[in-house]
DNA sequence: TAAAAAGCAATCGATACAGTTGCAGTTTAC
DNA sequence: GTAAACTGCAACTGTATCGATTGCTTTTTA
């Protein structure tokens, strides 16, 4: 057990988070030119169990956004080029299906408010969903990874 | 243990829903004029307990959103007109300081890619956020209750 | 003064997620 | 041809979080 993370965050669903982090390493493996990594390769990077990664990968190679080649050399790479990916794309492969927001359980319809009450609520939540997704998809992975170095330069110590 | 809902919704975080059904509930209490709703009272509308219902209504009451009136004769009532408090309120007060998406742990800095990983995701998260309170932030009470109505009687099945 | 209400702490239970282990299947390097 | 290295998959454990209940104290008013 390592105490690396003595100050480990609560378990929360990390599995965007997680996700996005796969995703970035393979867009930098790609833009190296570097042949696939391979999910031992991945998990070192990430602190984690390969099995363990290639489960987060299952998804994500569903939906075409990463390919997984078996055997020997085999490994993971990006499916499509990093410019042609959303964030939005990576949230949803993550996540699944699983809404925004939970439902209470359904109460009997005891007046006007309560009758349609679920139905309401799902359109609150689908249109919530939406101005993620929107949110997220306005940035692709190609422009993550510059972000990133942007931050990193902008803190670079060195002149 | 009522089987009412035996097809009872996975486990998420219904907070918010709850929440906001006892805020419409209040709600459409203020408007009849009557006095303010027991816990009790709201534990019944809502199939659920009355100490459960005094929880939800804790950071609600924090929040000036419902106030609260002890003794014989007390309950809650809402803190401010209907028309006064948006979703986005009582979405802020239901899940706290909970953020949207969860990062992972930190890994530690391996590359340029990595530094600033969990800076960025948070960024990422603070601009998701921001987008379903604006949305959420569109509507009032006033306005739900008055949508939910609105439901109602297009639904009516008599010409 | 007794009833009726909120407030609060402790606790139980269920579920979903994180993570591990182990092995079967597959492909390539040699 | 075979062994190494990889993915794929299933079963399993652990645990934090949330849902929910119970029981008590405090407060107020009828």
């Amino acid at each position: 057990m390592p105490d690396l993370w003595a100050e480990v965050e609560k378990v929360l669903d990390i599995r965007f988070s997680r996700a996005l982090q796969v995703m970035l390493f393979l867009a930098v493996a790609a833009e190296n030119g570097s042949g696939p990594l391979s999910s031992a390769d991945l998990a070192h990077r990430l602190n984690a169990n390969p099995s363990l990664v290639r489960k987060l990968l299952v998804p994500l190679t569903e939906e075409g956004l990463v390919v997984c080649v078996k055997g020997r050399s085999g490994g993971a790479r990006l499916g499509r080029p990093a410019d042609g990916i959303t964030l939005a794309e990576i949230y949803r492969c993550a996540v699944g299906d699983k809404p925004l927001f939970a439902p209470s359980p359904g109460v009997e319809p005891v007046c006007s408010v309560t009758a349609h009450g679920g139905e309401y609520f799902a359109a609150l939540t689908a249109e919530a969903e939406e101005a993620v997704l929107a949110s997220l998809g306005d940035r692709t992975l190609a422009d993550s990874v510059g972000e990133l170095r942007r931050l990193c330069a902008g803190h670079a110590p060195e002149g």
